[in-house]
DNA sequence: CTGTTAGCGCTTTCAA
DNA sequence: TTGAAAGCGCTAACAG
């Protein structure tokens, strides 16, 4: 690679004369300038970033730390933030915690020295279990962290989250109140995260307040969440409509129900939570939670870029993406 | 951030003896290394990665271009892939071309300026399509490049694929020679990519050398494919097999199958392109191509920290890593 | 065993 | 308009 002292070297001239020329600095003369850029480009010269962040002890270059890129909606917000961090000449450092605690712990220590200029952070399943934060307690005295969707209320920084108790809440109301569903079941996988809590929160409350029963079928980790669901069902044939709070147990059930022989939408409805090939997998279109993955990336990705630019006393927000209720196929 | 010579400075010795002592020297005394990690410890000392970057002009990171997260196969392998450097003490910068060729090009401009220690590539859609490939060959004069799935053949540098046309052949051959399927469809999304060719190819010498109707319903870039799929059908209702190249359109062809009353495995097999959510997705479950993305990250990895440490290791290889056929309910 | 020094490639102040 | 020199934080050859 050409360096800075190799060009100075062929050009008879100071190394800080080239790297002004470069630099467009107005104390060099035209002549020099030209000059300097001409074998600059010849010989393909580029500024060796390594030696430009140690200088400026700034690397433009932001963590990103995500459970799995094999969840849908995780892998669309980091394609997202990959695309604005992009925009704005900034790199991306990707860990995948794997949803693992001592993973996510080894990320955060790894990049925080000096590797990166700021952490992008949805938490992993088994630290929201074990509500271990100490990892991020650290690293948020000394760097701006923003964290998305699954975040932890006891770490003082920014956060952009869906409103997932009162999407829920309003999906229930709707099904409810409009199509005068009276047998409404949820089902999860993923009860146990705190996006998931709030879920079934917000379903729990539009239930009990019309005095309907609560059911609530939880397959977290099991093996066989289909053959599961098909048994529930057919345990319990009132049930005429379902709520899915996760990308992919409302499509089994859709199939689940078809197997049994039963009428969508008519007799029952299923709504899901959206990502992009839910509706192409489908059949029929599934209805959805759609959470917005793109918006939430983005916004996530601004916040994180404006922090860094720094505003020193901007206080800390939490911001609320509204998603939005699409009614496809699946409902009437 | 604490340095090496705020430690230096408080326990008023060099910063040399510092930097060894932390580094476990043998020249220095048990008593000074001892006092210098517990003032380490204390302080929370982490050696500036940038500055041993600089000094050893080593980064240890690996630049991962993809086309895209939302595709589940290239999300898995991305996921694979950070496993394994992770594993092995190496970090991921992570650039989504977006199918894009300017910010494919961009983004290898922008990495090859020593930040990274070699490339990963899956090259984008219209970088394949108009046959770009300067930017690759510029950098991988310097940098090590290995690419996967997705390759360049006039690019000179290690490959990782998978036997596109091989087990496309054979998956054919299956459906006429064991279920002695005579009409059989193949349905893409994909059709001008490199792996989309060779996969169409394997299909049609199958097809052709049984004196079979070569049919192939090209989708790529339409908007309502199911839709189309579904005209299509209704209109061949002689189709008694179906085989997708693509994650999806399997899935569609499924779907819209059953829409249309026919009677899966008995009347109409289809086989898919797998991924890891296709099973739980579609009903009945889909049987499909397997393409082990998991083993691809993995491999394209270890080629890659080969090449890394092992400069003198100057022959290139394609690797193919054969993808399996799972039978599961859409075929007899 | 410990310290001095040089240098990785770059930017930037200050002096010429 | 140009250049010398310092320094970002670290490592390592060489001296003491």
């Amino acid at each position: 690679m050409t360096t800075l002292k190799e060009l100075a070297a062929l050009l008879n001239i100071s190394v800080s004369t080239v790297s002004k020329a470069l630099n467009d600095s107005h104390e060099i003369s035209e002549k020099t300038r030209v000059r300097v850029k001409e074998l600059a480009t010849k010989l393909n010269y580029k500024p060796n970033r390594i030696a430009q962040q140690l200088k400026s002890s700034k690397t433009k270059v932001i963590g990103v730390i995500v459970p799995s890129l094999m969840n849908p909606f995780i892998a669309e917000v980091v394609h997202a933030i990959e695309m604005t961090l992009d925009k704005n000449n900034y790199d991306m450092s990707l860990c995948i915690s794997n949803e693992n605690l001592k993973k996510e712990q080894r990320s955060v220590e790894l990049l925080s020295n000096g590797s990166v200029d700021g952490f992008i952070v949805a938490v992993a399943r088994e630290t929201q279990i074990k509500n271990k934060i100490e990892h991020f307690e650290n690293v948020n005295k000394s760097t701006p962290v923003v964290m998305f969707d699954r975040v932890i209320n006891e770490i003082e920084c920014d956060k952009v989250v869906v409103d997932d108790f009162q999407s829920v809440y309003e999906t229930s109301r709707y099904l409810i109140d409009k199509e005068k569903r009276e047998h409404i079941l949820l089902i999860s996988n993923i009860e146990e995260l705190s996006v998931g809590k709030y879920r079934i929160d917000g379903y729990t409350k539009a239930v009990k307040e019309s005095n309907l029963k609560v059911s609530v079928l939880k397959l977290g980790g099991i093996v066989n969440p289909d053959v599961k669901i098909y048994d529930y069902l057919k345990l319990n044939p009132k049930i005429d409509a379902i709520i899915s709070i996760d990308h992919i147990t409302g499509i089994m059930a859709l199939n689940m129900l078809k197997k049994l022989g039963k009428e969508i939408p008519t007799e029952i409805s299923v709504i899901g939570f959206g990502y992009s090939d839910a509706q192409f997998v489908s059949n029929p279109k599934i209805s959805v939670i759609n959470q917005k993955a793109r918006e939430i990336g983005e916004i996530t990705t601004k916040i994180m870029l404006e922090k860094i630019k720094g505003f020193k006393d901007r206080d800390l927000k939490t911001i609320v993406i509204p998603s939005e209720i699409i009614l496809r196929e699946s409902t009437k």
